[in-house]
DNA sequence: CGCTGACCCTGACGGC
DNA sequence: TGCCGTCAGGGTCAGC
């Protein structure tokens, strides 16, 4: 579930019942995440307030006067606002009790999730080397044709690689191949300054549109309703291999670069 | 340095 | 029904 638009999404949800708020408690059910979450954690954290709850690619920095909360969603996690009281189910493996009955909840029945502290004055190794945000006037297709050069790998785990750029993930990076007209298992540096220039624009405009989407269908999501799928009806290749290109016609093909399903228009994208 | 594949884990789904 | 293989939005890391 979680990609850029619904980390975004998220954010936007729980900053308003977390900013200003004092931790009363921390709870870990479950410490075996992608990384053990610290056993200082809940301690390191407990009394401090939260003064904002930032995005850096697809992680959430919830900050303190003393450092950061970096929380990752990995393949399968969400995090939920809801009442201090309500029962934990299954696969809910952390709680952040607020001030005022509130809770930060934590769910993830793969954990390939992390929950890690960085203290202030220096940044957390996950986020040293990691490329601009998609969505900035940092990136565009100059970035991506520099970057780009002697590489040999196909343009698609290119443009999924965080050192790259963050953010893009396994979905749009299908559907920015798709709307550019690029073919996924193109090698990365074989690609003109032209054709870069538009797959940025594509990657801005398909996660942008994205984000307008989970903001208007997740807007609830905080009671406890954040079914995916709402962006589905959109997608023209994500999901539709073997069905017809939306604009031609000509079944779409799927093949597996870099571990990943990519789906693709054998006539619109060269 | 760039690229490939293994790995972390649970659950859903299709075929038999 | 049930068992088995395959696949899933993420990212790191070792090894060549």
């Amino acid at each position: 579930m979680p990609e850029l638009p619904e980390v975004e999404t998220t954010r936007r949800g729980v900053e308003p019942h977390c900013t200003g708020r004092q931790v009363e408690r921390v709870i870990v059910r479950d410490s075996r995440l992608r990384w053990p979450v610290p056993d200082h954690l809940a301690s390191t954290l407990s009394g401090q307030d939260i003064v904002a709850v930032e995005r850096r690619g697809k992680y959430l920095l919830f900050q303190t006067v003393t450092g950061y909360l970096l929380v990752h969603l990995g393949m399968s996690g969400s995090l939920r606002v809801v009442e201090a009281a309500a029962t934990p189910g299954r696969h809910d493996h952390i709680d952040v009790l607020l001030d005022g009955d509130t809770c930060l909840r934590y769910h993830d029945p793969r954990r390939f999730g992390c929950f890690l502290w960085q203290a202030k004055g220096g940044e957390h190794p996950l986020l040293v080397n990691l490329g601009p945000e998609p969505l900035s006037a940092d990136f565009d297709g100059l970035l991506l044709y520099r970057l780009s050069r002697r590489r040999k790998g196909p343009v698609k785990s290119f443009i999924m690689d965080g050192k790259v750029v963050v953010g893009v993930g396994n979905i749009y990076a299908n559907e920015a191949l798709f709307l550019s007209g690029i073919h996924p298992g193109r090698a990365a540096g074989r690609i003109s300054l032209e054709r870069y220039r538009r797959l940025a624009q594509c990657i801005k405009q398909v996660l942008t549109s994205a984000i307008e989407q989970g903001g208007t269908t997740l807007r609830d999501f905080v009671g406890g309703d954040g079914k995916p799928g709402y962006f589905a009806q959109q997608l023209f290749a994500y999901g539709r291999s073997g069905q017809p290109c939306k604009v031609c016609g000509t079944l779409l093909q799927e093949r597996r670069l870099g571990q990943r399903s990519s789906v693709y228009c054998v006539t619109c994208q060269r």
